[in-house]
DNA sequence: TTTAGTTATATCGCGCGCGATATAATGTTA
DNA sequence: TAACATTATATCGCGCGCGATATAACTAAA
């Protein structure tokens, strides 16, 4: 076995453990306000900035329309965001948030930062782990990103 | 907006992002093999020890049977696998691989590290980073696997 | 202004992941 | 040994991700 073939000794296998691992560690709180991961992910986009085209959602999640569609219209039949054609440019469609998604943040403020630390109370590692955890993964995805 | 929803500090949508990212990097090498990134980890798992029952490259690969099961079907069809009902426990599925399997990995080796190499030339991060990197993502995993 | 090129979004197909459930084989206990 | 629990694998349904392709609207060039 060539070591470098070794799956222990790969970080794209931990990148894509821990990715899972982490997601599913969210996911109690989640599916107590009734969306998933990546449905929370276009939340935290629509909190931060409300009345968006499909492709500025894209690009921030850095995901293709073709993801984000069909994750839009889930969520629009769930009633948390509605789309309306652009005004200016017809091909746009804007995303905004209804009520009900505008008063999910409340309801997420409470769940997922306890929620998430009561999982991580027995990890290792210390806030500027963190810290450091997220630059090194920010210079792979700014090097692997077109 | 808090400051604690913010995607910006977010490690999850950082681990979401890099796991897609770096797996793509693998997809033009995997299909010059003929095969996607949860292959190719079955494939290292076998070739790290042929011969094993779906349950312990579920368990090697943190991932369900359900998801596995597939896997190894689609594996069989393309004639990199086979699965044979176990001797001594007959509820087993004992999966070995082909000849094809097998030459795979010399093919692997010859592709996969220098074109990952390629790919992350222009990544800041050097080898103890990675090492760094390695060690937070193993204290994530090790933490939220049951 | 017609033509050609580009852009924004959508549709389709397929391979995951995974919760829920089913089934058969093994183990255990009364 | 009969009854029950456990284990190994499989099946089903659904929501992603994404390559490939389609369509409509905007832009630029002839």
């Amino acid at each position: 076995m060539h070591a470098e073939l070794q799956i222990d000794n790969q970080i794209c296998f931990r990148l894509y453990t821990a990715a899972r691992l982490v997601t599913q560690a969210y996911t109690p709180m989640l599916t107590e306000l009734g969306i998933t991961y990546p449905q929370y992910l276009v939340l935290m986009v629509l909190w931060e900035k409300d009345c968006q085209p499909v492709n500025d959602i894209a690009h921030r999640l850095l995901l293709e329309t073709n993801t984000v569609t069909p994750l839009l219209q889930r969520m629009e039949k769930l009633g948390i965001v509605s789309r309306m054609k652009g005004k200016e440019d017809k091909r746009q469609h804007i995303v905004s948030l209804t009520e009900k998604g505008k008063q999910m943040e409340e309801k997420a403020m409470e769940l997922i930062p306890t929620g998430m630390g009561k999982q991580l109370t027995t990890c290792p590692l210390k806030l500027e782990d963190y810290q450091l955890l997220a630059q090194e993964l920010d210079a792979i995805i700014n090097t692997l990103k077109k």
